[in-house]
DNA sequence: GGATCTGGCTGAAACGTTTCACCGCGCGTG
DNA sequence: CACGCGCGGTGAAACGTTTCAGCCAGATCC
């Protein structure tokens, strides 16, 4: 593999002059320049960025661990972040933890070995000994989607309590009061918050409460849960999903029993993600500004790494309900 | 930040045993080991990875770069890749070009100076700057989801053409004769490759394709394209789209319009989300082994650069076709 | 014409690991 | 008792960069 000394011999200059034609090209005469940068072209040469970054003790790289990639949500914090850390020249990698703990700690291993910049981190539980040995580490982070105590770490999130009031209400206001609430795994706190939300807006309403907890945040745990929601005697009258992929699901399931929706069965998801819009009826779901979450994160994460004496900020934005036809009462 | 050396200092060895400590465990006595051990847990030492790569000259870990994150299909074919790669002990770094070339070429560049071990590559064109600089850092590297010659480097791909074919032929069989095409970007050889099916299969059947190419691969660029098609006249029967994300969209586009689907307008899609059976007329399908895809990418890639006389492959699964409701003939 | 400045370049140190030749020591063996 | 051997450990070189003090030659100034 060629190296900087390679293109310092054949150039005829020493490898001082090749970094700074790489690096700070003004510094050098155009003549020089122009031989090393015919050199470089000519050999392929790439810097190497273990070396480099040995030397400065840093890198130009911002980690990124999502709870699910399967989750159209979590693609659209990506973007975000990508998008605030290309605007600072440095570049994101993305890893996916499929709310497994044991991922989880290899790649937070992973990125503290590295020595990335900085890690966005929807983590699956607060608490853990692989969080626990990656704060240990020092490397700088921020919560994404997860509220977390500013004396920690900055945290950048979506009011859940609020969103799930938000479902719960919209329900008892279209005259439900038998509801199921399909949660995913309570180890989430984007679970139990939404929980929390529900139980808190249907208090004293009188209406009945189901909830449910699918094993996963998936279509296929949505089915399994609208497969069990067919079977409960009363059945209720409307169900509302800790997210969108669980809502589809649950709506194949009512779909393929030859339930009507919303007339049998009202739908309530959570996220807005693209196909919530395209599905077989369409969803009415709480939205989340996913993107923005994303970039709101990167862009604190690196005004901390810029800058250390910078405070933690916990930001935390508000949902908004949007009405669709699985939840239109029909006349 | 606290190295090697510290830990040495205050367990009271030197550097080596230290390194050994945490590489070859069993060759320092159980004493030594143990001290080591707890010093290293005391002041949270955590190695670092661009030190011991620029000494050991190789990376643990394997990039992939997709076309577009927000496809699932991809998604999938990164699941498959991370399966395949932690059995081999190494993490996978996902990065998403979003058919940018630009973010293409930032990215290959990134991943050549990181020195990973190598790229399962899924490329907005296979010609062009940002490959050609990439292939001469050496890098080893993979196609997926696009062929290539066993000349240049080893690919894993889906017969798109008969592919394109599938589809074609089931419209014709349902008794459709005047079909549209929604294509994504001809730069994508996946979308003319599918186009290509398609006009072979109708050769001679007296059909009449009408060819819309939309903007991007998403639902957005489906919504558009619906829209067009709607104009058209004579309308279409059928329409066949590059991927299942345009689908969606042309039926979101047709729902809105009040068209009935199949009755009036037939669909296809192609990938076989999870999504496409989820959909407001559950999707007729081209589905493509995802999964399989990125797994068998990976296995080849490591077989690659462990042993390096071995020959470059082209692997090609073979498409199916998924029979649902948007093109089911009703009686 | 000597002192000072400046642009362009060099050479070497440093970053934190891993690896490898080597060393001292206690023990079994002939 | 001398010898060899294995165990447990040490010290230094090497990896490919970046950075910085310093050097040289020519231009500028008084």
């Amino acid at each position: 593999m060629v190296g900087i000394k390679d293109v310092a011999k054949r150039a005829g200059v020493s490898i001082g002059t090749v970094s700074n034609v790489v690096n700070r090209p003004h510094v050098v005469a155009v003549a020089t320049r122009n031989r090393v940068l015919s050199v470089i072209e000519e050999l392929g040469y790439v810097r190497d960025e273990s070396a480099r970054q040995l030397r400065a003790g840093r890198s130009r790289i911002m980690g990124l661990l999502v709870l699910d990639l399967g989750n159209p949500f979590f693609v659209d914090v990506a973007r975000g972040a990508e998008q605030a850390a290309h605007a600072e020249g440095l570049n994101v990698i993305t890893a996916n933890s499929s709310q497994r703990s044991d991922l989880e700690a290899s790649y937070l291993a992973m990125f503290a070995e590295q020595r990335v910049r900085g890690v966005l981190l929807s983590p699956v539980a607060t608490s853990g000994e692989a969080l626990r040995a990656f704060r240990r580490s020092g490397t700088p982070y921020v919560f994404v989607d997860r509220k977390a105590p500013a004396s920690e770490a900055s945290s950048v999130a979506v009011d859940d309590i609020a969103g799930g009031g938000l479902a719960a209400r919209h329900l008892l206001e279209t005259g439900h009061r038998r509801i199921a609430f399909v949660n995913g795994p309570a180890i989430l706190a984007q679970c139990r918050d939404r929980e929390q939300g529900v139980r808190a807006a249907l208090e004293g309403s009188g209406a009945e409460l189901t909830v449910l907890e699918a094993i996963g945040l998936d279509v296929s745990s949505g089915r399994d849960a609208g497969a069990r929601l067919l079977g409960t005697s009363p059945r209720p009258t409307a169900v509302f999903c800790a997210n969108d992929l669980l809502a589809l699901g649950v709506l194949q399931a009512m779909v393929g029993a030859g339930v009507r929706i919303p007339e049998e069965m009202a739908i309530v998801g959570y996220d807005d993600i693209e196909f919530a819009g395209a599905a077989a009826v369409p969803l009415t779901s709480v939205r989340q500004p996913a993107k923005r979450l994303g970039r709101t994160a990167a862009e604190l994460l690196l005004a901390e790494t810029a800058d250390t004496t910078v405070e933690h900020q916990a930001v935390v934005f508000t949902p908004e309900l949007v009405v669709r036809e699985s939840t239109r009462v029909r006349r």
